[in-house]
This record gives structure tokens, C-alpha cells and sequence, in this order.
DNA sequence: CTGAAAGCGCTTACAG
DNA sequence: CTGAAAGCGCTTACAG
């Protein structure tokens, strides 16, 4: 026993004194072997703990068994953000139990994710939130033959599959909520400028206001950058501003924990001054104090059915499958919202 | 053009009317090509966008520029622990810079990575935080002759090169912060009884206790899960039997945030009521509010020294490495420790 | 400076 | 039911 993990299927054709052809069809199920040939394979490659060489499978053309997950944003923006965390968790989660490895990308201009593609290390590849700017590459992957299923819409891609959320029924959920307990004065928080996403919460909060006859200062809306303490400054500016706001609706969950701090530190609370609604529903949201009311737009079951479409579409090339599914928000009551102040 | 990615050395080499030996001498930087030879193969080389097939490169034996990070945890506790993102955070970023993939693998007994290791998918693997039970897997590593590195003490296998925590030191230095704001009856909250660096600071914690000659009740002392829930209903018990506690030591930022939450549920408040220390110095202990005091052990440094140390491993056998790196954690003060309250 | 040939570890027709 | 041979896409001695 050599003990150092080369051993090949020659020496255990050799040890079982068949040859390479059998011991091949007993590791991959083919019929038509001796039950006492197989039995006898199978011992030894059990003593060995044999395991075919990986590239030598995928030489002749056989799928890797390992796909892409490729983020192709700031790498310290993703890590910050639970919203990437579990995305990756219900990804890695689906993909294991359905045998497959998991190569991690994150690559700003997807260079390494296409590299990977020419290289031929993977059979497919999930993009979290890919934006216009990665059409080059996507169309790289069109052309390999890659199959490839996005997190997020790509309007500018509609042969791309891809599984989204829909942001702008999400944001009127929120702003529903806040009418339906007496706001009308609300302040919007918006996320960065380079996620679509941010434009259609925007619109929404835009036109629900408008639709209930609402005048929005431009000092009511302001743009953070989906961390924490950019929340917290934008919470400043608007308390500094317009202090007769009696609700926040914030595009991210992330923010809104800024928000909540930069209220609690002007000595005012939450809910009793203001509402606070996020957006995205990640897991610290229920466990920060107060507890965040906020539209839940469904991470793991975004991940889960992305993460199966692509594997079928690994799996079953042959099989049809739906190129957009759009996934709705619902509405998710905690503790920071509440019926507005009445010292108005 | 094909356009399929399946564009192989034979055909760059028809192309540019040369063997394919000349062409990998090329791609590989050997000497002895003629300059016209090499400017013609790379024009056709770019037009193609060619990459030399990673398995083809794999069955030479030459490294498969990936390595394994393997979380050998529950992935719904890793993914919601902002410990693990942040140590992926800086592997990853040290990995891509050295030219390497990763492949991620979250198992809780290890399987996949023997596989892994066995089907020669990668050159090295980083084990994060692993456990005694995983002695037999890393003893598989040792017979493959695969390089690999821990971050977190592995006591069970003195050969394993590993990055780690002085988690007593750290521990030792929080006690001392407290003791020197005037805070004696100091409770403590720890981690799982499964990770050896619970043990280590609560050891810490009761020695420092010792050293000062306060005695330590039962009720003063009660363990979590690492998670923000856990610390917040451990905090809640304590508060019920010694109200007379004047600050926390928690062995995780994690839970010092459900601390600091059933603090302020409680109607008291931090510091002023209460002071509470973390242990991790993960990015949203300062972006909490109030911000809390922690100590810091150094996640960046553990995980880039670990990345390069493997790296290195891999790239220059031939060079002895230090075993075990012991990382000192440092005080990292905020706004959650003060002075203690003076109404006793 | 360049090419032909062997070989890495598998699987898959093709014979028998 | 089983084996010998070819071939996947590279690199590397070995010739020239």
C-alpha cells in the first residue's frame, strides 16, 4: 500500500488481476460484470480508497462535477454583506447534495470566472447580481456553450437564465405597510447606484408617493452604499433636514441597522419616533433590537431554484427550461415598525 | 473560428503551421523560440482567446492552481457567523493574488475534501478551525503528501502546520480591562463546548478571577452557541440571578451583540448600566451601537499568513516552514466598556 | 531553433 | 463477461 493517494486504476487492475476495462465498469455501475469480479474490485478499491483522478475524467470530455459561483463585485463589499453569505450557503447547500464541487470567484471584471470557463474546470456557473458591464463576458460563456444561470435580473441579457426578485412589487409592499400605519412623511434610503435593484426600489418609493398625493423633498431621499455606517450618515442628514419624518424606508437590511443606530443616538427610538422598514430579510435582521420589520425577497429559495436550474441545465441539456423566474417579496413585521408618532 | 472554447493546441499549431511542441514552449515561456515563431503563435493564441485545458495540465502532474478552504462545520453556523466571511474574505484575496482558485468545501466530517484530495483536484488545502474528530482525514492529507495549513490550534496533530490564536492571552487581556475600570463581579459568557477555544478563554477568565480573589458563582458563568440569540438569553439569565454583575466578558462579538440587545430589553444600558467586552474583532462590532470593546484576533493576519504559508508549501517544498504560528490578539477598546457604576 | 513520439489516467467502442 | 487499443489535450525528453 503506497499510501500516497496515487494509486491508479492500473494497479488495481493489476492487483485484482482483471484489467483496466473492468475495473473502470465496476467504479462506474456499467452492467455486464461478474458479481465476484465486481466483488473482488470493489475490495480493493475500498483498501486503497481509490478515487479516479479527477482530470483524467475530465479529459475525455466528462463533466467536472464542480461549478462556478462567481460574485463579480468588490471582494470586501461581498464579504461584509450577509446577503452574499447566504446566498452562498443555500448555493453550496443545493450543490452538495446533488454532488457537486463548488469553485469560488469573486472577480470584479470576471476575468478568472472566463478563464476558468476556456481552461474547462467547470461545468457551469451561478453570477450573483451580474451587472451590464459583464456582458462581454456572458457572451463568452453563450459562445462556450457554458450553461450559466444569474442571480438578478439582466435586462441587457434576455437569452441569459436567470432568477430574480421583483424589487418594485418588494418596495410597494414596504411603503403599503408604512401607509397603512399613518406614514406619510417617509424618507427613502437608497442603495448604490450601480445595482438595478436600487433604481427599482427607488421607483417604487417615487411613485407610491406620488400616488398618495405625497410631496417628496429631495432631502427625503438619500443614497447609502448598503453598509452599515453609510445608512447611518444618510439617517443623519435626513433627521438633520427633515425632522418631521416619521418613517425610513431603507433599501437594505444592512443600512437600516445604521439607521436604527443613528436614531437611537439622537436620543430618539424605534419605533416610538420613527419606523424603520429594510429590505432583503437577512438573518441579523430579526436579531437586532429592535427587531427589524423589512420585505423578505426570499434569498434561499432564489438560491435554492437557481442553483437546481443550472444543474438541471448541466444534467439535461435536452430539457427546456424557464429563461427568467421572477420571485415576489413578501412583507415581513417586526418590532421597528409601528402606527406614527401623533405629535404632529 | 469555432467560437465553442474548445479550441486546442493542435489546431493554434495548424494555424500558425508549427507543432504543437513549439506552441507549449511558447505559452510556457521556454527559451529557444524563434521571436517571429513566438509573436505568431501569441497573435493566434489571443484570437482564440486560448487556455491550455486544466485537467490536460492536471494528468502531467503539474499543479492544478486550485486549492481546497474547507469549513469543516454546520454550513447553516458558518454562513451565519461573520468569523468564517471574514477569514474566506482575505484567503480568498490572498489566493487570487498568488494566481490560484478555490475551491470551497463545507463538510462536516471531511468527506469531500478527501475526495477532493484523492481525485487530485487541488494542490493544498486550508482548514479552518478543524476539530480532534478530523484527525483521520488530516492523517490522509499527510499520507497523500498534500500540503495543508490550519487556522486554529490543532493540539491532536503537533505535524500540522497551523496558524493560531492565543485565545488565553486575549482572554487575559479583556479581564484586565475590565479589572483596571474598576469591574470585579464580571460575568462570562462562552462559546460551544466543541471548539478548543472556548475552553482556552473561559480557563482565562477563571483564572483572572482567581488571581484577583473574587469568587466566581455558578450563575455567573453560562455557555452559548455563538450565536447574537444565544448571548442574548444567556445575558438574560444572568441578569435574573446576579443583577449585581457589573460587566460581561463574552467569548464571541456574536453574542456580545445579543448581550448588548438584552441589555437595553432589560431597560438598562451600555456602558453605563453595564459594561461588555467581545472576543473576535469581526467588522460589525464597531458598526453596533454602542460600539462594542473586543478583542481582536487579528482574522486578517491569521488568514493571510495561513494562505501564504500553504502557498509556499506547495510552491517550495524544499523549504522548511514553521510549523505553528501563535498570533497575540490585542485590546481593541470602544464605546461598550466604562468605568464601573458606582451604585454599590 | 523545431518536430515526432511517448505518456499522464481514465473511458469507450470494438473484438472475442 | 472481459481485454487490448485508441484517444482526450497537454508537456517533455530526445533527435535533429
Amino acid at each position: 500500500m503506497s499510501g500516497k493517494g496515487n494509486v491508479t486504476i492500473s494497479e488495481i487492475a493489476r492487483e485484482c488481476g482483471v484489467s483496466k476495462s473492468t475495473v473502470s465498469r465496476v467504479l462506474n455501475g456499467k452492467p455486464d460484470v461478474l458479481p465476484e469480479t465486481k466483488k473482488r474490485v470493489l475490495e480493493v478499491v475500498e483498501k486503497y480508497n481509490f478515487q479516479p483522478n479527477a482530470y483524467a475524467k475530465g479529459m475525455l470530455g466528462k463533466r467536472s462535477d464542480c461549478i462556478g459561483v462567481v460574485i463579480p463585485h468588490d471582494i470586501d463589499y461581498i464579504f461584509k454583506n450577509q446577503y452574499y453569505a447566504e446566498t452562498l450557503r443555500v448555493i453550496l447547500k443545493t450543490t452538495r447534495e446533488r454532488g457537486y464541487y463548488v469553485l469560488l470567484i469573486c472577480c470584479h471584471d470576471m476575468k478568472e470566472a472566463v478563464d476558468a470557463v476556456m481552461q474547462k474546470r467547470v461545468d457551469g456557473l451561478i453570477l450573483i447580481t451580474p451587472l451590464p458591464e459583464h456582458k462581454p463576458a456572458m457572451m463568452t460563456f453563450l459562445n462556450c456553450k457554458i450553461p450559466f444561470a444569474a442571480i438578478g435580473r439582466c435586462q441587457f441579457l434576455p437569452e441569459a437564465y436567470q432568477v430574480c426578485t421583483d424589487n418594485y412589487q418588494g418596495a410597494m409592499l414596504a411603503m403599503e405597510h408604512l401607509f397603512s400605519l399613518g406614514h406619510r412623511k417617509i424618507a427613502y434610503i437608497g442603495g448604490p447606484n450601480f445595482l438595478p435593484s436600487s433604481g427599482e426600489r427607488s421607483r417604487a418609493y417615487l411613485d407610491a408617493m406620488r400616488a398618495n398625493g405625497i410631496l417628496v423633498l429631495n432631502e427625503m431621499m438619500q443614497d447609502g452604499s448598503n453598509s452599515i455606517e453609510s445608512g447611518a450618515v444618510a439617517t443623519k442628514k435626513i433627521l438633520e433636514t427633515c425632522p418631521d419624518v416619521t418613517a425610513f424606508f431603507v433599501a437594505s437590511d444592512y443600512m437600516a441597522i445604521g439607521v436604527e443606530n443613528a436614531i437611537r443616538e439622537s436620543g430618539k427610538s424605534v419605533p416610538k419616533d420613527y419606523s424603520v422598514i429594510g429590505f432583503d430579510n437577512i438573518p441579523i435582521a430579526e436579531q437586532i433590537s429592535p427587531s427589524l420589520s423589512t420585505i423578505d425577497q426570499q434569498i434561499e429559495a432564489k438560491g435554492e431554484i437557481c442553483a437546481n436550474l443550472l444543474l438541471d441545465l448541466i444534467e439535461k441539456p435536452e430539457v427546456e427550461q424557464k429563461r427568467s423566474v421572477e420571485i415576489a417579496s413578501t412583507l415581513c413585521v417586526r418590532d421597528s415598525t409601528a402606527v406614527v408618532r401623533s405629535d404632529e
